[in-house]
RNA sequence: AGCGGGGUAGGGUAGCCAGGUCCAUCCCGCCGGGCUCAUAACCCGGAGAUCGGAGGUUCAAAUCCUCCCCCCGCUACCA
């Protein structure tokens, strides 16, 4: 059996982050090196995602040109791999010559096979950019409930829109009107594939339950797909102007990058006996559970996924990461730090891989410190330690002579490598470090009930060390693939070889390998997290306004006279609101945080002038203020004293 | 709104698909004791859970069914 492992394309639009990590490229690598430890065939393919219109929009607002933009970021992307310790056997770009030529002739079989069909059909255009804008570059209203829509969704309610649907559309670029042209566009033929992949989902025996759930209810509806974008940044449609839209030639990098080991790569896509397994973040499992697979049976010369690991998502000291907030760890910020072997501890054992989890600092300290440093960092210690000042190397006895107790901690590490295998073949990362885990804590106990320091005998002494060492040993092993750094280290000590033997080779002069995270750094990183928080929220930044400013905000007290949930809604209240020579209707986002029947009476500030505007089908004419702080707490605003509604504030 | 995942002791997590072996696993934390080879580390023992809520099926439910609540994500260009 051969196996490819491959990540998902990095996006060239920034570094990576801790969830990055998590999710996606920890996982692979731990699986990567230990089919390799265990002498299988495996080669891990990965590289960079480039094109698409947000590498344009960056490389505009830096003044730089795209290709310019893809290479900073792809160098800062592998740079940021490569400190995590993560391997590839080929890391390759989606700007590049193999690739683009790649997906072109991969485009090509699909039309020859009958899959890939024109249709015209209108567009935005913005005269002012001179360019057609694809869906998410333009925004507007929602026709059917007011919020804000960007392209072909609707923010607020969720809606798909049909294409014009949008009201007030403007172009996220300039801001100017766009106006709708025709233009040829290519779709691939999604829908007609739609029994083949549901072949493929249940029977692909090894893709985890969740996905296999999760794209056989996807099937259930499939659309044609446009695959054709009228902008210059990207893989050309041989023949047109156009160029792939992303999600149709970037999987095929998986290819392309795979093409860069040379003739090999057939073994890998072509040939029977192949294992591809791709790992990615759990927000695009649907590409690569239904589209992906859509477009290799399209094909028909390549192999199909074999699973599709998709990990959870990873929050930040317990609220959502996001870089435009700067609420967010960078990878390279971390290991700066931190060793990035902690990380991928940390990051595997705080939770299954499919879960979602949180990254928090003292919990990271605390799993590091009193978990991988108290149990497996010292009973690594102790017993080389130990045995190098007692024999100054491995002692080898003759295992059939051993006594049943030590023979059981044999026997347990025996099990363990058994549990090891079963869970990292079958993704459970976590699980499998348990096991590991576990075993240390066998050894601590073994240690402590055989006191060696009190044993005179020297030939049991012998039979002892040679037990601990030999689970030293099995550790490292183990180890290697969620630790490969602090495993190395460990093995240098033992003056051994990354295999499951024993030599009897000298001991060097044993040193601390795993070194307690430092209390103050923890609090540095923590610090450097939190001021960025409130830089971007505090007041220093703004823009200072001048009072007439201010004078157009019409600001009254209003009274509550009704209020009532609006239930399609997860965050809307609608209120009835006496503003003293009328009255109101308002829709307010504080569902959750108020009563209905709590709200009636209370007197709250309005802003009476703000256009009017339709929340979930509901119209709202103004809006009621309220504060919220950083933990997600919020408090309306009212009158310190009874005061008549209509009352002007300033 | 639809879909996917989740809600089990202070935190995390196993068990759920194939109901009894579960007065519920493991790791951290907490409490008590022991040890001294070891990074104030280790070992032994203990306390701590209405298994999100309400019904139902069954001799038997954390596990199956129904309804509800809460958290996260996706919905086609953010791991």
């Amino acid at each position: 059996m051969r196996y490819l492992i491959t990540t998902a394309l990095a996006y060239t639009n920034g570094p990576l982050h801790l969830g990055h990590a998590r999710s996606t490229y920890i996982p692979a690598d731990i699986m990567y090196k230990y089919l390799k430890l265990r002498g299988e065939e495996v080669i891990h393919v990965g590289g960079t995602d480039n094109h698409g219109v947000p590498i344009t929009l960056t490389a505009e607002k830096e003044g730089k040109n795209p290709e310019e933009i893809v290479e900073k970021y792809h160098n800062e992307i592998k740079e940021d791999l490569d400190l995590l310790g993560v391997e590839f056997d080929a890391f390759g770009k989606t700007h590049s010559q193999i690739h683009i030529e790649t997906a072109q002739e991969f485009y090509l079989k699909l039309k020859e096979n009958g899959y890939i069909y024109e249709k015209e059909i209108e567009q935005f255009y913005c005269p002012n950019c001179k360019k057609f804008l694809p869906d998410r570059y333009v925004e507007g209203i929602c026709p059917y409930c007011g919020g804000e829509a960007r392209g072909d969704h609707c923010e607020v309610c969720g809606r798909h829109l049909e294409p014009f649907e949008l009201k007030e559309p403007y172009c996220v670029i300039c801001k100017g009107k766009p106006e709708i042209r025709k233009t040829k566009h290519y779709f691939f033929k999604l829908s007609a594939l739609k029994d083949e992949l549901e072949e493929y989902i249940k029977n692909a025996e090894e893709m985890p339950e969740h996905v296999k759930n999760m794209a056989l209810n996807w099937i259930k509806e499939l659309h044609d797909w446009d695959i054709s974008r009228d902008i210059s940044w990207g893989v050309p449609i041989p023949g047109t102007n156009q160029v792939m839209y992303v999600w149709l030639e970037a999987p095929i990098g998986y290819i392309s990058f795979t093409k860069m080991l040379g003739d090999v790569w057939k073994k890998y896509w072509l040939e029977k006996d192949t294992k591809i397994y791709h790992f990615i973040g759990k927000d695009i499992t649907v590409h690569h559970a239904v589209f992906w697979p859509g477009m290799l049976i399209a094909h028909g010369s390549f192999n199909l996924p074999t699973a599709v690991i998709s990990g959870g998502y990873l929050t930040l000291e317990g609220r959502k990461m996001s870089t435009s907030k700067k609420w967010v760890v960078w990878v390279k910020d971390f290991v700066k730090n931190f060793d990035a072997d902690y990380l991928r501890y940390y990051l595997v054992m705080s939770a299954p891989l499919f879960k979602d989890c949180d990254f928090s600092f003292d919990d990271f300290k605390n799993k590091i410190n009193n978990e991988l440093i108290n149990i497996i960092g010292n009973f690594t210690h102790r017993v080389l330690t130990f045995t190098h000042r007692k024999f100054k190397k491995v002692p080898i006895v003759d295992e059939g002579r051993l006594k049943e107790e030590d023979k059981e901690l044999l026997k347990k590490c025996e099990e363990t490598i058994k549990a090891v295998d079963k869970n990292i073949r079958s993704f459970k990362f976590r699980d499998a470090l348990v096991n590991i885990l576990h075993l240390a804590i066998e050894g601590n106990s073994y240690f402590q009930k055989m006191e060696p320091w009190a044993v005179k005998d020297e030939e049991r002494l012998k039979e002892i060390l040679y037990t601990c060492c030999k689970t030293v040993k099995t550790l490292i092993y183990l180890l290697y693939p969620y630790m490969p750094k602090k495993s190395l280290a460990l093995l240098e000590l033992m003056n051994e070889e990354l295999d499951l033997n024993l030599r009897g080779n000298e001991l060097k002069k044993p040193k601390i390998i795993f070194k307690k995270i430092d209390d103050k750094k923890i609090e540095e990183m923590k610090k450097k997290l939190y001021e960025n928080r409130k830089e971007e929220k505090g007041g220093k930044e703004m823009e200072q306004i001048d009072i007439s400013y201010l004078e157009k905000i019409d600001l009254r007290v209003g009274e509550v006279i009704e209020a009532e949930d609006i239930p399609k809604s997860k965050k809307l209240l609608k209120l009835i609101v006496d503003l003293g020579d009328e009255k109101r209707q308002i829709v307010s986002g504080i569902k959750g945080y108020y009563k209905p029947e709590d709200l009636v009476g209370k007197k709250v500030i309005v802003v009476c002038n703000l256009k009017p505007a339709k929340l979930c089908g509901v119209l709202s004419e103004g809006m009621i203020l309220a504060a919220e702080d950083d933990e997600g707490n919020l408090a309306l605003l009212t009158v310190d004293k009874d005061i008549k509604a209509g009352s002007k504030v300033r």
